[in-house]
DNA sequence: TTTCTATTGAAACCGATTTTCAATTCCAAC
DNA sequence: GTTGGAATTGAAAATCGGTTTCAATAGAAA
């Protein structure tokens, strides 16, 4: 079993919370922290069957939440619906391509600046933002 | 019957895709016209519904997708997965009181040429975007 | 007023996700 | 080890905006 750090600050979470540590449990982690990029439920439910038959959607979906909740897994919502997981990392938005399903992070201070301005001026105490761009990737366009 | 300009633009559209004018459209776009800002499908319903008792959901999502089509409105998306709808105007983005749903409009050119110029750095062809800010408003700071 | 086509409204359906619930599994105490 | 009780699981049902279906109705052209 790979991730020992990722495997062990689960079960700290677990044993924290008064939750159980399960081969699901255990199973799902270990897919989601060996995939690249934005991976959605189903292409996680999709892996770890490979290896655990019996594994239904429904802990899959569960277990994704509960990633979430210990800071292991970042939930993101793009335009298709569907919910994706990143590894947390620092903050950045994405750039996605609308043909390929491209997904691009990026980082900007200026744009970031920009934003506590107009909060500012607004009076708003500002809590999180949502910067999506939308449009067709370099491969795509040809 | 008021806003003569935007019955008659919609009269206009529906003659020229064989469309039919029916009470039902007519009333949906006066209760669409009198609202202020971003209002959802339900309240659109809810109102409609006080003058013309009969009038189905199923009709108002159906002529709000028209009026979109006719460009008499826009629709939005925000995070709590409701669709909303605007009179169309100049480009703007959201600032969204995550405690009383308030919604502000904002336009920011710095933000608009950094976003062009993400693009560019990454071969993108840029359609759309997205841009939201969540927080809460000075009110509901109190 | 006939006729043809578009529209309507109720109900069924959609698809991603969540909830329900009985069966199972974990794990701490014996 | 066994036991017992709480947490977890998976299948199926429910959810929730919104869309589609379909028979009945209503525009509008002839």
């Amino acid at each position: 079993m790979a991730h020992e750090l990722e495997q062990s600050a689960l079960s700290r979470y677990l044993e924290k919370h008064g939750l159980k540590h399960t081969k699901q449990r255990e199973a799902i982690l270990e897919v989601f922290l060996e995939a690249t990029g934005h991976i959605t439920s189903e292409a996680i439910y999709e892996t770890v069957r490979t290896t655990h038959r019996h594994i239904g959607f429904t802990t899959v979906y569960r277990t994704m939440k509960l990633l979430c909740e210990a800071g292991l897994a970042h939930e993101r919502h793009f335009d298709d619906g569907i919910t994706r997981y990143e590894i947390p990392h620092e903050h950045h938005d994405h750039l996605i391509c609308t043909r390929c399903g491209k997904i691009i992070e990026f980082e900007c201070r200026m744009i970031e600046s920009a934003q506590d301005e107009i909060a500012a001026r607004y009076g708003f105490d500002l809590l999180r933002h949502r910067h999506e761009l939308y449009g067709h990737c370099a491969d795509c366009q040809k």
